[in-house]
DNA sequence: CGTGTACTCAAGCATCTACTTTATCAAGCG
DNA sequence: CGCTTGATAAAGTAGATGCTTGAGTACACG
């Protein structure tokens, strides 16, 4: 029942999501491809500090850069992502289920009651 | 089309789970309510560090803590949890609908090639 | 009442993180 | 060739984070 092998994996990959630039980032790579300096040109840092977010996410799998002329194409890679969204899904699903026993549960117990 | 309202939750939520600790928590409670000393049996640190953690937890509107004769019984929020969930299933729906018009676009090529 | 238990608050410390600036590299252009 | 462009590398810094110890609070039990 995974006993979590990829801990650090998910660690990594909730470090990344925790912040605003590199959330958008990857927001702005589902709509497709973008180059390094494409990627900087929202935000008021420097394109050295937007090339460390995106090492932060392609560390972590959540992208990946390839070579073209003289730019660094960035590309989602949604795997990574699935794998935080079934970790999450894991957590919920357990609640659910606990939930609906609980909810069985207090049926039945009202059911006595009222024979 | 959500223009990010929720941003520092975000933040919070998906830094909350990016600690090993916190998600071994919420996979915990997700089977169920617990003490904060319950909770802190497991591990190697203090129990003032594992309330850290849950007050981490609070914070973000994951878990919520509550009271009974002399403990504070947690339980998870699993609508917390959803707005993970949905903010990662919105890059990873736009990814895959960008993939769908890629691949309809490529096809489409190879029919033109071979007529 | 005093003692124990479950927990929070607060301060201190080591480490990590998000930037910056400066320097470097590699590809294309005159 | 030298110069610009797109990018990475490295080093430094302010602030956040994960933990500790020590002290304080609230409830129960005798």
């Amino acid at each position: 029942m995974a006993i979590t092998i990829d801990d650090e994996r998910l660690d990594a990959v909730f470090a990344a999501l925790a912040d605003r630039t590199r959330r958008d980032i990857v927001a702005r790579l589902s709509e497709g491809e973008a180059t390094v300096k494409e990627l900087a040109a929202p935000y008021a840092m420097t394109l050295q500090a937007v090339s460390q977010h995106i090492g932060v996410l392609e560390r972590c799998g959540l992208v990946s850069r390839g070579r073209h002329r003289q730019t660094r194409p960035c590309r989602l890679e949604p795997q990574t992502l699935e794998t935080a969204v079934s970790w999450i899904e894991e957590s919920r699903r357990a609640w659910a289920e606990r939930m609906d026993r609980l909810e069985a549960h207090l049926a039945r117990l009202q059911d006595g009651q009222q024979r």
